[in-house]
DNA sequence: CTGAAAGCGCTTACAG
DNA sequence: CTGAAAGCGCTTACAG
């Protein structure tokens, strides 16, 4: 029983055919669960199939059928929660609609990005979701296309380009953001993370914004970049509160820089809420218990990722559809640090 | 050149062979690299297969060679950076010895786990990284080794069984912190959060233990469950302060109830080193820059991830190898909360 | 309702 | 060094 299981060779549809005594053609059928075979056939077969401990080979089925039910999602950074938060809203949607899904990790790593596309596509995945990472060139959708790959793009835009969408609107996040902590008085605020990209550069447009809308000048020395991490966050308010200690204010690339800086407050005894005005921007369910709990944008993490699902599962459905774009509302949730 | 790739058949070894003058057994051993082919004919059926866009079926070729260049890792909750973390270190050096990996997710769900491992083994993958879903039964293992496929399994172990298996020593860990909490003076000491799992008795042992070792008396009342979430650690502390005031230090489950515990200390306008001592277990990035900065136990989780990629690849290597076991030595890392 | 036959795109002995 | 042939495990018209 477990000596050696690979001695013989792996039962297939053939053996199960012989033991239930129809054609190996029946044995597929009733595997594709067609209501071609009468009831009794099938069972017996089932039970043969059973009996011998047979294994579908997806492999041959696919190469066959030239199909696949297996999706491709590749991730830029599993180490952000937010990534992981869309990524639970992509796959729950994606296994509820009977695909499986496969998802790969590009560490903001071209090339290994590319690998990982060259992969999928030898594998003859059916679809792919993908937040592509920083530098991606902008005629990539084209090229994923120009394979017959359906594709959905999540999070951070790539270009002009005609293709399918879901992502936040970080523009008027920040810029409500912004205007929250003006509202509460602020006229010199901080912005702070980031280094590069399309949602770098969008959320800064809404803070420019806000300052324009309230008619405060823009101080470039008050954009603070940084890798969008704890440490990056810590870092920049470290060096804000050096610099410029006039500054009480400060809205945040995301909420993981906000972490960040959050501590970087605690250092000095200094309490976001009390004696600085913090704002996040994403709304991981981290930030519901940081401390202090934090004030931040909420852009649905979770729906963004099961937004792009629905995408892909429609473009699948209908290649020819026109393009397709989600843009998820941003809300301020307002707890402590502002 | 765009209007429809798809209209003409894939192009396949035999266009490529026709192209290039050979014959199909020609092409597939150039294309995998086999040094019988001489320069020059490899040269030309490189361009040939260039120039017509042809694309490597991975499914064919490994129908036929009965092989996979594939690993599926199924992760149980992508939430939480610990697991991430494992996942990173994993990932990376399985894609360094050439493999292509695939996770998933289940969500601590083991009829989701279930079905992936069936998905994974229908796709003939060539090896599998796991940890196991809460209540996942101890014969796991064994089945999957029936299968023929090799396994790992981390972080959680699951029962006594013989399986490769890359973990913590979770025991040594908790005690080590619980008996720093002692040397700096505290008797009584609470442990929040968790609640269920090998995890969870291994880390309650140590905390037991430490005890012991300083002939403090075990008050069943001072351990506080609850979901290992910030949110969970949050309650659990809030609860605690409510309950017994005159506690002073608590050693957590986990990084991620520590921090939900540190939230709820600010809260009540309380601070994790000054006014309440606070162990954190695992060492996640993230502890570095909480406010305050966790004093933890360092199990390196990259690290773990990483020598399960290497038991796993030592296993495919070698099937008759016996049962490997890593487990990570832990480190205390004292930061601010105590 | 079921069977015989062809074929998906590769790899791998086996000749030459 | 290269070609002809068989076969991996399925699915899918096509007959009957």
């Amino acid at each position: 029983m477990n000596k050696k299981s690979n001695d013989s060779r792996a039962t297939t549809i053939v053996d199960v055919a012989a033991a239930a005594n129809v054609s190996k053609s029946t044995v597929s059928l009733v595997l594709q669960g067609s209501d071609l075979i009468p009831a009794d056939t099938s069972e017996r077969v089932r039970e043969a199939a059973a009996k011998l401990g047979y294994v579908y080979n997806r492999r041959a089925a696919e190469l066959r059928r030239k199909s696949s039910n297996a999706i491709g999602v590749v991730i830029n950074d599993l180490r952000n929660p937010f990534f992981a938060e869309v990524l639970v809203g992509l796959e729950g949607k994606l296994v509820d609609a009977g695909y499986t899904v496969f998802m790969a990790h590009t560490n903001e790593n071209l090339e290994r990005q590319q690998k990982l596309l060259t992969a999928m596509r030898e594998q003859g995945i059916a679809g792919i979701a993908m937040c592509p990472a920083l530098g991606t060139p902008a005629s990539l959708p084209k090229t994923v296309k120009s394979w017959g790959i359906p594709l959905v793009v999540m999070i951070r835009t790539l270009g002009v380009g005609s293709y399918d969408f879901s992502g936040a609107d970080n523009s008027l996040g920040v810029r409500n953001a912004t205007n929250h902590l003006i509202s509460k008085g602020h006229q010199r605020i901080a912005f702070l993370g980031g280094v590069t990209g399309p949602v770098l550069q969008e959320r800064l447009e809404g803070y420019k914004a806000a300052l324009a809308d309230n008619d405060i000048e823009f101080d470039s020395s008050l954009v603070l970049t940084s890798q969008p991490t704890r440490e990056g966050g810590h870092a920049a308010m470290i060096h804000l509160l050096r610099a410029r200690e006039m500054v009480k204010a400060a809205v945040c690339y995301n909420d993981l820089t906000a972490f960040g800086a959050l501590s970087a407050l605690g250092d000095q005894g200094l309490r976001a809420g009390a004696d600085f005005a913090l704002m996040g921007f994403d709304n991981v369910l981290d930030s519901a218990h940081s401390n202090p709990p934090l004030s931040t944008v909420d852009v649905k993490p979770e729906t963004m990722g099961a937004e792009a699902a629905s995408l892909l599962l429609k473009r699948i459905k209908n290649p020819d559809l026109k393009v397709q774009r989600y843009i998820q509302l941003p809300e301020l949730v307002l707890r402590q640090s502002a």
